[in-house]
DNA sequence: AGCGGGACCTGTGGGC
DNA sequence: TGCCCACAGGTCCCGC
């Protein structure tokens, strides 16, 4: 369940991977993986990726043409992993073959695109492997990124905003939570870190976001970063089966204090922790800690 | 306006 | 042991 830091992570072991390469082929295996929006992924060959950023949840594979301009903008392969999408780089040829272009890995059964990748003499293939089929590629230009409205609407990074500005972002009758998870509001936050969030800055999930004193909004922007913060240095959390560019788990699940813990001791009072069903999402809490 | 619920998906795990 | 069903959740969409 990619959220920011698992995103964030792929992001960095990715850039690495792909910054320089340029598109030779491209296999959509399962039409399922494209956004509606996006421009025919067809449109990639030829052209080379240029740098892996990260906005919210979304990866943003930076394409460029080769050689001079000649025309058409920028463009970027949007990539939203939802649930269970991973991209995940295969089998760098550098000695080459008998045929020099080396031998492609076989798609696993949830493999839905294939992108061939070339530097000089060398391939390498990207895998876009997604069990749930959720994830999402659009491959856009400015104006068809201004096109969707999710991109359009999407809310500040929460480690660029400052308190008061969350403060200001943190307001009508919906529950705390509800306000955390809508991109609208920040960009970024999923189940995880919404939970763990809440508990370190001791708030109930199901406040309503107007009933929040200054002061607890104070904290739980001072929360929702260090949080943020330490997944990121973590490479993420692997609850299921969330690995980065590398094929590596994260190491953040061993730091969580709620979510996945309900029934457990509370880690602050030693009290059970609680689920319920906020904002439509599992939910843990401690009703001892979270007022 | 905001919420609940369904849809989209498939693998996992709990209960019987 | 084996089967069935609930559950997991990001986003969109519909209806109340």
């Amino acid at each position: 369940m990619p959220e920011l830091p698992e995103v964030e992570t792929v992001a960095r072991t990715l850039a690495p991977h792909v910054t320089g390469w340029r598109v030779e082929a491209v296999d959509v295996r399962d039409r399922r993986c494209l956004h509606p929006l996006t421009l025919p992924l067809e449109t990639l060959a030829g052209l080379t990726f240029a740098d892996v950023r990260r906005r919210g949840k979304l990866l943003l594979l930076e394409v460029r043409r080769d050689g001079e301009g000649g025309g058409g903008g920028p463009m970027v392969l949007a990539v939203h992993l939802r649930m269970t999408g991973a991209l995940l780089p295969h089998g760098v040829e550098t000695s080459g073959t008998a045929d020099g272009h080396g031998l492609a890995p076989s798609p696993g059964p949830h493999t839905r695109c294939v992108l061939t990748l070339a530097r000089g003499k060398e391939r390498q293939w990207l895998f876009f492997d997604d069990i749930r089929t959720f994830g999402k590629m659009l491959l856009a230009t400015p104006d068809i990124l201004q096109r969707w409205d999710f991109w359009r609407e999407l809310g500040p990074e929460p480690l660029d905003i400052g308190a008061d500005e969350l403060a200001r972002r943190l307001r009508g009758k919906r529950a705390i939570k509800a306000v955390l998870l809508d991109q609208t509001i920040i960009a970024g936050i999923g189940n995880i870190y919404a939970d763990e969030s809440l508990f370190a800055a001791g708030i109930a999930p199901q406040r309503k976001a107007d009933s929040l004193k200054p002061e607890e909004v104070a904290r739980l922007h001072k929360e929702l970063q260090a949080v943020l913060q330490q997944a990121i240095e973590q490479c993420g959390t692997s609850f299921r089966n969330y690995r980065d560019a590398n094929g590596n788990a994260g190491a953040f699940q061993n730091q969580l204090l709620v979510y996945g813990q309900g029934g457990k001791p509370c880690p602050r009072c030693g009290r059970k922790l609680s689920k319920a069903t906020v904002a439509g999402r599992g939910t843990v809490f401690c009703r001892h800690c979270q007022a």
